[in-house]
Parts: C-alpha cells; sequence; structure tokens
DNA sequence: TGGCTTTGTGTCAATTTTACACTATCCAAA
DNA sequence: TTTGGATAGTGTAAAATTGACACAAAGCCA
C-alpha cells in the first residue's frame, strides 16, 4: 500500500494541468512566450498554445508552474501569480486538438482542468533560440493574438486582466523591464499594460511619489535623441511599502 | 470507445473537487455557512469544513459550485466567484481529516485538487434548518472562526481577501443584503467586509454619488429610536454604469 | 416627560487628479 | 558645422476627491 503509493506519487495526473502566460515587454508593446505546435497540429486549428503539462501528484501547483516555466526558458525565481482554474469538459475536444493530444499525452481524452498562471519575465534575458528546445517558442504580441489552441485565448484574456488589476495595486511591472530602464520605458509598459494612453507628466509624478525608483547617474547611450536617465527599481523601499500597505497606486 | 466515454463522464472526477466559502451577512457582521462533521470526524482536529465535493466529468467548475450549493440551501442564481485552485498534496492527509474522507470518498486515497469559490447570499433567504440536510450546516460568524478542516482556513482567508478587492471595484455587497436596507446597514457591511471603520458621512456621500441606490419612502418600523429610510438597489443604474466602466470606487 | 439610541446632515482644509506646452539634448544628414 | 528630427524632462492652475469633525431630529421606552 505504502509502495503503491510511493508509485503514484511520481507519476502524471492526468486530470489536472497547469499553463503559463508568459508575459515579456519588448520596451514598445506586451508580448506573451507561446509554443508553436506546427504542421503536426492539424489541417487548420490555431497552432500557437500557451506553455503547460500535466502536474505530477507530488508537487503543489505553484510547482508545477515553474516547472514549466523552467523547462522552457531554463529561467526560475520569476514572478509568479495564479490566475484561476479552467474546467470546461469540451476545453480540449475541438477536432483540431485532439490530434495533437494524441502526440503527446498518454490519456488524451482524459477530462483536464488547467490551472492558468502568469508570470513576467525580463525579455532581454531570455531569447528564445531555434533550437533551445524540441518546441519551437516566440514572443508574441499580445495584441496580434487573434486565437489560441484549447481555450487558451480566453486564459490569455483572464490573465491580462488579473495582470491589469494587479499592477493598479502593486508594482510588479519592473518584472518586466531589465535592471536599468528610463521612465519612458516604464511608461509605456504601463500604458501597454492598462491599454490606454496615460499622461506623461502626471505618471512621472505618481511613479516619483512612491520612491521606488533610484536614479542612477546614466544615461542613456547611442539613441537619436536626447538620452534618458536611467534607473533602478529599490527593493528595499518596496518592501518598506508592502510592510505598512499601500492602497493608493490606482492608475 | 464512445460507449466508455460517456459513461465515464457520469462519474465523480476523484482529482478535483469545489468547495464554496458562502458568505452571509447578519446585519451587524460578516458570516459564512460551514457544514459540521460531527464528532464522527475524529477525536480531535476542526468539526467545520466547508461545503465542497468533487465534480463530475460532464459539469464545468462554476456548475459543480453552484451545485453545491444547491444542495445545501436550495439557493440558486447567486453571486459567485472563483478564487482559485488549491493543490498542496497534503492539503487533505492531515490524519484528522483522512478519517472523515474514508467515510464519504470511494478513494479516500486520492490526490484532490480543489477549485474554491465564494458566493454571497442574502442570509434572510436562507435560514439553516437543523433538518435541512443530512449534514448540519451552520451560518458562523467570520471573526470567531479559528481553524478548518483540511486546507479550508486558507481558503477562507483567500476568499475574504478576493471579496475585499472585489467591493473596493463593483458594488457587490448588494447580494448580502435583503431587498430593502438601510444605509447603516450597508455602512456595517462595507465595514466588516473591508474589516476597517468608515467614516460615516463620508461613506453615505461616497455610495449616493454612485447613484446605484433608489430610495423608497419607507421608513424603518419598530426600532427603538429614529427610524432609517429604506433603500433599494437600482439594477439599471448599476447595469449603465457597468457598461461605461467604472473605476472610481474605492474604500 | 425625559432619557436612550441611532439617523441624517454640511463645511472646510488638504490632497489628488487632470489638462496642458515648451525647452533641452542628442544623433544624423546635409 | 549647421540644421532638422526625435524624445526627454519639467510646472502650474483649476477641479475633484478625501478626510476630519459635531449636533439636531425622530422614534421607543420607562
Amino acid at each position: 500500500m505504502q509502495h503503491n503509493q510511493k508509485k503514484i506519487n511520481l507519476e502524471l495526473n492526468p486530470n489536472v494541468s497547469v499553463d503559463c502566460v508568459i508575459f515579456g515587454f519588448d520596451l514598445e508593446q506586451l508580448t506573451v512566450l507561446l509554443i508553436d505546435r506546427g504542421e503536426i497540429s492539424s489541417a487548420f486549428g490555431p497552432r500557437l498554445a500557451l506553455p503547460g503539462n500535466l502536474i505530477y501528484d507530488n508537487e503543489n501547483l505553484d510547482m508545477a508552474a515553474n516547472r514549466v516555466l523552467d523547462e522552457l526558458t531554463g529561467l526560475n525565481d520569476i514572478y509568479l501569480e495564479q490566475v484561476g482554474a479552467f474546467g470546461d469538459p469540451n476545453r480540449i475536444h475541438k477536432e483540431s486538438d485532439r490530434e495533437w493530444l494524441k502526440s503527446i499525452r498518454a490519456e488524451p481524452e482524459a477530462r483536464v482542468i488547467t490551472v492558468a498562471y502568469f508570470t513576467l519575465v525580463p525579455m532581454s534575458n531570455y531569447k528564445p533560440q531555434a533550437s533551445s528546445f524540441a518546441k519551437n517558442a516566440d514572443w508574441i504580441l499580445v495584441n496580434d493574438i487573434k486565437e489560441l489552441a484549447f481555450d487558451h485565448f480566453e486564459i490569455l484574456q483572464a490573465a491580462k486582466e488579473k495582470l491589469k488589476q494587479k499592477i493598479k495595486i502593486q508594482p510588479i511591472g519592473f518584472n518586466l523591464l531589465p535592471e536599468k530602464f528610463t521612465l519612458s520605458q516604464l511608461h509605456r509598459l504601463y500604458e501597454s499594460i492598462l491599454d490606454k494612453p496615460l499622461d506623461k507628466r502626471n505618471f512621472r509624478r505618481k511613479i516619483q511619489k512612491l520612491d521606488i525608483l533610484t536614479s542612477l547617474r546614466e544615461k542613456q547611450r547611442g539613441v537619436p535623441h536626447k538620452p534618458s536617465l536611467l534607473y533602478k527599481f529599490n527593493e528595499e523601499k518596496y518592501q518598506e511599502l508592502t510592510q505598512t500597505g499601500f492602497d493608493n497606486f490606482g492608475f
């Protein structure tokens, strides 16, 4: 019995998966890391899908999401947040999806509910190479995505919404930027997440008042215009703030 | 094959459950509807638990949550929102919980991840009777709950937090009140959800400005003090607002 | 009739939000 | 070397919102 139990723990749970909406920011627009299922998937139907996999019976959901992330990108220690569970009985039973599942799952017909996560990664830390994995993966502009495999488009919408809400409460956007960044880049980031224009001066005022930016004595180089000052995210100040709690961060 | 599939669809999925945090409001404080597992559960360990159950393979998650709600209270058409998935491998393996599971589950040792929901019900619409179901169920003051079965206490915390966030964005609180209510009751409701005192005059100003209350030409009766005017929630105005979108509802 | 309890109301100061335009700095091309 | 193109960086005033605060009115009860 105990032996049997141990064995089970090392196996994939056929009924539960995790899917990751891996957000990136190319300093202009929001992107998502998607895998390309290739032409195998089927004659028609979307080629692109969120990275994800079944969970193991001995790992918790966050671990599973981190595992998927790590397997795909080699990144860990990444900002990660649960979006929610998606469990329509027919979510993976479109004809075009079934074919593909047969090629990668032991029980392709099983009812699978999935737990979606979104993660924020600094794009500069990971450029997918054509050969980085068996699977092809690529950063796709969020605004260009019109359809995805399974119910992944719906999941993407939910993730975007969650991110939008979250960024109004906590300055998690820094996770999408390189270590050194300009206020304009941060500005663009907020605009693309909130999907609306923000007044430049008002934005800068608001961010500065938070007092979580350290201004570096360093300028952009090689840009064909007035170079911007570079800033760094100040983690200590941020921790302080988190302690005392901050409500007032709405955009 | 097709036949086999059909059969499976009628069965409980041993790996996925839903649990419902059913919030109520006794016009003074926030409450939650909990089931009492009785003395059977074990010598020690919490008796109280969130209502929940495994899902059927042919229903989606929202349906499952509604079913649990309906089975327990007979209520449907209830405000319901997903909190998230909870999937620690050991979440149901405390000794005191295993015993109980043996008495109600076909596969008590299976790994179960649960999808938590919170719902808002007008307490006046449902008074649990001792005999209303095989299980005993009771409204418990949220602030009195110190422990629950499984990981249900953790789930409760998450649900409270979600409710707190949500009520800052949408006036869902009305789902907890009777059709006619006073501003003081609404005031108390917000205070108990947000868990902090709100200035009476400022609260009233803010709510009134939303313009989603219809003032009835009717007063409270039989109270030993100045009777309050009664109000009704104005659904049409609310729908309008939802269309145009409203950001500015923070407390 | 007096006392108890809760309702209902207004204002002022401080803060936050919104709208808005011009100069400074660098690069590149002529 | 000059000029044009591009983006960075900055301040203010009006409007809206928030936060703090106290007392009279209305009903019940003893």
